[in-house]
DNA sequence: CTTATGTGCAATCAGTTAGTTGCATAATAG
DNA sequence: CTATTATGCAACTAACTGATTGCACATAAG
C-alpha cells in the first residue's frame, strides 16, 4: 500500500493502542491477545482488533505458535514515521533561520519599510 | 492537556491534513484557509476545520491579521512525536541486541539448560 | 453608504471506529 | 474421548469524523 503512514499515525493516535504497543516493546518474546486482555479494561476481542490494526500498520507482527498467536513489536514503521516528522520539523526550522538571516540583512542595508506582520 | 500526543498522531493520520501541514511548512508567512481552499478538492469549511485541528494538536498556529486569519506551521509537537517514536524504536532495538548477545553467550558458555520461562 | 470578500457558526449526513456479546472452531491437557 | 483454553467470526451499537450547505457577521474597497 502506498499510503501506510496514515495507518501508522492512526494506529498510534489511540491511547489503548499506544499502551499495547508499549507493552509489546517490553518483551522480545511478545504477548498473546489473551495475555494482554487479562488486566485490561476492555474485552479480549477489542484487544485483538487493536493488535491486528497495529500489525496492519507495520507496528507489530503476529505469529502462530501452536494454538496461540504471539504479537511482537516491529519498529520499522515507527522509525519511518519518526523520520517523516523530524525531516519536516527541521525543514521548517531551517526556513525560519534563513528568514531571520534575511531580515537581519535587510535591516542593515535597507532600513525602509519593515512590517513583518 | 496531559495526552496531547494522541491529538498529534490523530491530526497526522489524515492525508488531507498532512498535505495542509506540508503546505504550511513551505512558507513562514503562512496561509489563510481561503487561500488553501482555492485549488483544493474540499470546501473552505472543511479546510478550516482541518487547520483548527492542526492548531489544536500544536502543529499550527493561527493569528488574525485584519479580517484574515493566517495559519503557520509549528514544529514543537512534531519534534515531540518524532522523539516519542524514535525513543521506543531504539529501546526495542537495544532489547533485541541484548537478547542476541545473551543467546550467543549461552551457546558458548552454558550449553545446558536455557529456557527463559 | 454599498458591495465584495474572508471568516464564523450550526445543522446535517454518511462512513468509520471502538467496543460489546454470543457462538463456532481448533489445539492441548487429563 | 472429554474438558479446557485460545482464537476466530459475525452482528450490532454508540460515538466520532470528514465533509457539506446555508446563513450571519465583520472588515476592506468602491
Amino acid at each position: 500500500m502506498s499510503d501506510d503512514i496514515s495507518a501508522v499515525f492512526a494506529a498510534l493516535s489511540d491511547p489503548t493502542r499506544r499502551r499495547l504497543f508499549e507493552r509489546l516493546l517490553e518483551t522480545p518474546r511478545g504477548h498473546t491477545a489473551t495475555e494482554l486482555a487479562d488486566g485490561a479494561l476492555v474485552s479480549r476481542q477489542a484487544i485483538v482488533k487493536h493488535l491486528q490494526l497495529l500489525a496492519n500498520a507495520g507496528l507489530a507482527l503476529a505469529s502462530r505458535e501452536g494454538r496461540e498467536v504471539r504479537y511482537r513489536a516491529s519498529t520499522g514503521a515507527a522509525q519511518h514515521a519518526s523520520t517523516w516528522l523530524s525531516v519536516r520539523a527541521s525543514a521548517w526550522d531551517r526556513r525560519l533561520e534563513a528568514l531571520e538571516k534575511g531580515v537581519r540583512e535587510s535591516q542593515s542595508s535597507t532600513p525602509s519599510k519593515s512590517r513583518g506582520r
